[in-house]
DNA sequence: ATATTTGTTAACCAAATGGTTAAACTGAAT
DNA sequence: ATTCAGTTTAACCATTTGGTTAACAAATAT
């Protein structure tokens, strides 16, 4: 009753199994792990979500509801494409160093249950090509970007921001790095990975 | 006796072990179906391998040692930067679309272990960015190619090489395709990508 | 005050799981 | 034919794990 102490079981819950499964994934999580994260009793866990697979459920659409919105800002809004490259790529990296086991999480759990991304899609959020596919049809013909198809844009934008930090071990090892030199790596990117987007598209 | 039935149980356990590890990943993966996949008594996993996490380090240095040459060759070959890209690009993505579970496998299983690392990094074929580093610097240098990091060029190539592989559930959602058309969008990668990149390089 | 609903716990349960054991089979050497 | 090492199996075991139950406490309504 001094600190914030009980405040509502059911968020409690929902915090430490993010916790647990946002870094175990759902095969390597435990029941009572989460249970004592929650400092509950495991009961309790299936008092309010009653199953495992449900709790999962629950953590997995709050981290995909969570990315969606920084796709939809490059899809969707009004700005040009160099613009949106040059948000995106800072805003995301600074909204994944935040939550660093999302982006893992979510790919590797989609790999895992291919059917759940059906559950995803019919979502309203669900990330939508149709808008930015207009846009960089029409800025390559009017020669403000060099000819690429906008899928594949999208995959290379994805691609430079989040592969990073999926692959942190791998990267750490290559590069040598200890955890503050990566950090400075991933800083580093933000305009990096803007400048070479950007080079890349460029009419010449 | 008639198809080549025995041959090595040995290898048929590391087979069936692959198969459901690289699809499962350790946590997921289940002793029973390892055995069952290989048309044998479970212990006889045992009776080889000892242990369920040793079985798995076979399987896993097994695939890290399928990957490792592959980036080898970007780093540690005499070709031009420019050269290297366009082939590192369309080797590595034929390569993956033989062995689709393998990047997603390591990076996995990588983040869960991070110890793990450390063992393959004492491996002489481990990837070193010496020779690479030394080759960037000096065609900046000569102004064939942009100034850019050795360090970020390498993530970019991986990046853009690699995150499509793993994030194909995302990426066939987001582009409404379905396997065949995921398919062709990987195939065309093989000449987008390695433009993509070098023209961003390509001095202005 | 008292009944009733809601929240919480400890103890328990059945199934699954990694691993072991002891016996049996196989095939070559003696 | 017998021995003996390597191979294979069925049955078994201890532990872990997700999930349930029944009793208890704490609010909330009557």
């Amino acid at each position: 009753m001094t600190k914030g102490k009980d405040e509502n079981t059911e968020k409690k819950i929902l915090e430490a199994a993010k916790n647990v499964f946002q870094s175990k994934g759902m095969d390597g999580a435990r029941m009572q792990e989460i249970a004592d994260k929650a400092g509950i009793n495991k009961a309790m866990l299936h008092y309010y979500y009653r199953s495992k697979q449900l709790l999962f459920e629950a953590v997995f659409e709050d981290a995909f509801s969570m990315l969606a919105p920084q796709l939809n800002a490059i899809l969707n809004d009004d700005s040009s494409i160099e613009d949106k490259i040059g948000n995106f790529t800072s805003n995301y990296i600074s909204f994944i160093i935040k939550h660093p086991f999302l982006p893992n999480f979510v790919i590797q759990e989609l790999n895992r249950n291919p059917d759940f991304i059906l559950k995803m899609k019919n979502k309203k959020e669900f990330p939508n090509l149709e808008k930015f596919k207009k846009q960089v049809a029409l800025e390559v013909e009017k020669g403000l970007i060099r000819p690429i198809s906008a899928e594949q844009l999208f995959i290379n934008i994805l691609s430079l921001n989040i592969f990073p930090f999926v692959a942190k071990p791998l990267i750490k090892a290559f590069t040598n790095a200890d955890d503050k030199a990566y950090k400075q790596l991933m800083e580093n990117r933000k305009t990096e990975v803007s400048n070479f987007i950007i080079n890349s598209i460029k009419p010449s």
